[in-house]
RNA sequence: GUGGCCGUAGCUCAAUUGGUUAGAGCACCGGACUGUGGCUCCGGGGGUUGGGGGUUCAAGUCCCCUCGGUCACCCCA
């Protein structure tokens, strides 16, 4: 075998290419509708960057390395810091809130497994400076329309939604100090994967007492609205909790998106940084990992750039969502397509044909014309396998009146026409 | 970083279980069907069987190492 890409990272052949290209497209038309505007940064980052916010231990897990200058560096791994940064930077210039969307490509260092590369394209959409509750409504929104962009309704994904505030309000009211609660987090976090008796001395471990561990549990896996607005029906903590959710239900229903959402007290969202709402967007079947995630992060520009102020935002990778699509079959195949094939129909109206080519192309259509002399059979065949959705053959009506014919592959119909007809016509059905 | 499974042409797979020069379909290139595509037919290029070492008269096949793929664990931007 010969050399390929690295472990973990793709060549992108012209028909993956333009599959990536039609989700980018699909990510920026939502974005853009919502009113969010494109960003980037750089693709290389100090390592501090990172070991800041999460610690040393995550090194392993980053392309890091020591540049020719000396510096410890890093390809970013998230774009959380850089965005970060970058507001807090301007924090009093930039209008509130602020709407900034990007599509970096991150590095881990990683072995990859099924959704998991060395190397992805993520949309990272985020929201600064807006605490109310329809800011994230707006970005769960945001979210929901992409998937619906790309053919993809309430039946094939679901937004699983949880609210740290409410799961701590719960938690408390079952009887847990607040010393204990990360260790709930951890453990809830980890419901799907590992065992009950696990979970439960988890949290035990960590200051829990075993009756509310149990209870919380049980509490989680229904995630019944109307059962805890009964059961906690003295508890202001929790009921204020349960309207914001009301409200966060109601906003999303008049955007429109209310039949992707579900509450699931289970999603915790491994970062540490998540204040109030998180939500992860899975397939309906759950044959694949999360598809897109995030959530609220209120103090997280004060840690990291010293500015206080609310945020909130989702990361939404293109390896996932990729796989669905294909599973689902609802990405384009990536085929080559042109407009036209204009086909010389002897070797002496070579230059006309390219004249054709030229005034076509100008007229902004995708043209193509053989290279070398070939039969007009051969053409024909060049032209399918090109994608053509038409062929123009120029004769000697063209040299004489200016005249083409026309094959439009679809019909299988040819007729006469006029070059500037052509391209009107061509320009109606783009 | 740890573990399971898997590596034969660009792709999907064969090769009588250790036995001549590793084959086929698809794809690609060329040709025939003699001014109009899809069909059909003919031909061609393309492999250090991932790489290295070992056992053997003989290795795609058995053994070891290594690299890569894949799935899971760890972790989760």
């Amino acid at each position: 075998m010969s050399t390929g890409a690295l472990p973990g990272f793709r060549d992108f052949y012209p028909e993956q290419f333009a599959q990536r290209a039609w989700l980018f497209e699909r990510w920026r038309d939502v974005a853009r509708r919502f009113g969010f505007v494109e960003y980037d940064g750089p693709p290389l980052e100090p390592l501090d960057l990172y070991t800041k916010k999460s610690g040393d231990e995550i090194v392993g897990q980053l392309y890091n390395f020591e540049d020719k200058g000396g510096r410890q560096v890093a390809l970013r791994p998230e774009m959380t810091p850089t965005v970060a940064r970058m507001v807090a930077a301007r924090a009093n210039a930039l209008r509130k809130p602020v709407r900034w969307f990007s599509i970096p490509q991150l590095f881990r260092y990683e072995r990859q497994q099924k959704g998991r590369l060395r190397e992805h394209f993520q949309l990272n959409v985020d929201i600064f400076g807006e605490s109310d509750v329809a800011a994230d409504a707006e970005l769960l929104a945001v979210a929901c329309e992409i998937m619906r962009a790309c053919g993809l309704g309430p039946d094939d994904v679901v937004a699983r939604v949880s609210d740290r505030r409410l799961l701590t309000a719960l938690v408390r009211g079952a009887g847990v100090a607040d010393e204990a609660i990360p260790a709930v987090f951890a453990a809830v976090d980890k419901i799907e994967r590992e065992s009950q008796d696990a979970l439960v001395k988890k949290m035990t471990d960590g200051g829990v007492p075993a009756s509310a561990a149990g209870r919380v549990l049980e509490l989680v896996r229904a995630s019944d609205v109307e059962q805890l607005r009964t059961e906690y029906a003295g508890d202001g903590e929790v009921i204020a909790a349960l309207e914001r959710f009301d409200a966060y239900a109601e906003l999303l229903g008049a955007h429109g998106v209310r039949d992707y959402l579900r509450l699931d007290l289970t999603i915790v969202r491994g970062l540490a940084y998540y204040t109030g709402i998180v939500f992860e967007l899975f397939d309906a079947k759950g044959e694949f990992r999360a598809v897109c995630g995030g959530g609220r992060y209120d103090n997280l520009l004060a840690a990291l750039g010293g500015v206080d102020m609310p945020a909130l935002g989702f990361g939404l990778g293109d390896v996932v969502l990729g796989e669905l699509l294909k599973a689902r079959g609802k990405m384009p195949s990536g085929a080559a397509a042109i407009e036209f094939w204009v086909a010389p129909v002897e070797t002496t109206h070579r230059l006309s044909a390219i004249e054709v080519a030229r005034r076509l192309r100008a007229d902004g259509l995708s043209v193509e014309y053989p290279l070398k002399a070939q039969t007009l059979s051969k053409q024909l065949k060049a032209a399918q396998a090109a994608g053509a959705r038409r062929v123009v053959f120029v004769g000697d009506a063209f040299l004489e009146r200016g005249e083409v014919e026309v094959k439009d592959f679809a019909t299988g119909q040819q007729q006469a026409s006029t070059l500037h007809l052509l391209a009107l016509r061509a320009q109606e059905h783009a």
